[in-house]
DNA sequence: CGCAGTCTTGAGACAGATCAACTCACGTGG
DNA sequence: CCACGTGAGTTGATCTGTCTCAAGACTGCG
């Protein structure tokens, strides 16, 4: 749990690490997308966070991040900074995000937010606004960057949904059943996978205690719909029957 | 609480009211301005909700809704569509919108999401990839609704934030502040309002029920932290006494 | 005036938090 | 190679905040 001072380069930008991460989609055509993507190379920091390291958003930070490899949580800590003995969980995971996911990171009201690298990972760091003016001419760029804001803002919603009224059986297989989709790519069936956080990590997102998430898993296994391959593996007997499970 | 079918015009929209609303701060020059704002008027279909009515969405829209005047909630209800009797409270408020939001309306993984109206409501609604081709070549347009989104996601986080590990008290202290905020701009000192939406959307937003919502502005009151004037009414005798309850 | 819907207040039940052991996996060093 | 230590995970017992059910008070309207 390493502070991460302020964000700062640490090398330039491999130019097709940037184009290639960014552009696949957003721009068909080759010619253009690699006179943008200089440009926008010529802004982006790069940085390499090792497992278990965090980057901390200044509070005026309003960042745009690009996930080149690797997978991440982003997390509020409720403030309460100078606890010395990691203090209560005050801290809750809004999201996971995975290689290939853009990341937007402004101020929240309060409390600093932050990125923390559940594996080795890779980012490229954007000031939104100075990448905004830079794709300014660009609107297949600028649009790529709101479809991931708005799946973003879905995804957001839908937790909300998710810690508003649901118990805490739903919620944990609600969370299997994405992970399984974003992990490996299965909807039904069996399933197989390994899940690249910990429990604690699975409670801070899901608003509940370790207790209560290692109980629900415990509850599920005896119910038949998983089995696990020791700490990290999950296998899912039947997708469809756990989504189920997470209700509507 | 009646059923609006699909999305439809009623009307063609209002040049003015399109570019007032819309383009106020996106485009500082008046030419092309009245060209994009021709095109987009369009697409757009305007939309007069009466108080109660909504407008729902159907699961394979994208939409963009301006608010043009009025207060809306937006929804998602859990399935459960047939249920005579109102059923239970199976609906999360997702946010609350006033007049000048841009609402990104999308499908929900489940539950078909919807805008209610808390007032009478004038609605523009654009096809979110129709309205992006009309804008491609106005960047100032595409950045002004990226810059709405991301101000969306930021709220969005902050309620998980809130429904993750906040307390109920807690909760209703940080939605009447926000409220303050919002609706008469106060962010400290003594502050006077009135809630366009009843306890019961109170409620549902915050993942509460009317009861506990009830009885947590009693205690606040009892606590000399706000009086009531009426039932909407509210004034908040120190704004910056109730955000600290709100916590961090 | 009286009704209907909204809000408030009270008493009891329950899901999940908290506190506290205990187990397990794994790496380290004797 | 095995004892040990450490951190993560599991399981159990109890406590508490919020939900639930139920009754009463307020507001607005015909």
């Amino acid at each position: 749990m390493t502070y991460i001072p302020p964000i700062m380069a640490t090398r330039t930008i491999h130019p097709e690490l940037s184009s290639m991460a960014l552009f696949r989609d957003a721009l068909p055509k080759a010619d253009p997308a690699s006179a943008i993507a200089d440009r926008l190379c010529a802004i982006g920091r790069f940085r390499a966070l090792n497992k278990g390291e965090e980057l901390v958003a200044q509070q005026e930070d309003n960042l745009l991040v690009f996930i080149a490899t690797g997978a991440a949580k982003l997390l509020a800590r409720s403030c309460r900074p100078a606890s010395n003995t990691e203090s209560g969980n005050s801290e809750q995971i809004l999201a996971f995000h995975f290689t290939g996911d853009i990341v937007p990171v402004a101020k929240q009201g309060d409390g600093r937010i932050c990125l923390g690298a559940l594996s080795d990972l890779e980012l490229i760091v954007f000031d939104t606004n100075q990448f905004l003016d830079t794709a300014q001419d660009e609107p297949a760029v600028i649009r790529a960057v709101l479809a991931k804001s708005l799946h973003a803002l879905q995804r957001s919603r839908t937790k909300v949904v998710q810690m508003g009224h649901k118990a805490a059986r739903q919620r944990v297989a609600g969370f299997l059943v994405s992970m399984a989709d974003r992990l490996c790519g299965c909807a039904e069936g069996v399933c197989e996978f390994t899940l690249p956080m910990g429990r604690c990590d699975i409670a801070h997102s899901l608003g509940l205690t370790i207790e209560t998430v290692s109980r629900q898993l415990s509850d599920l296994k005896h119910d038949g719909l998983l089995s696990t391959r020791g700490r990290p593996g999950i296998v899912l007997h039947d997708a469809d029957a756990l989504r189920r499970e997470a209700g509507p």
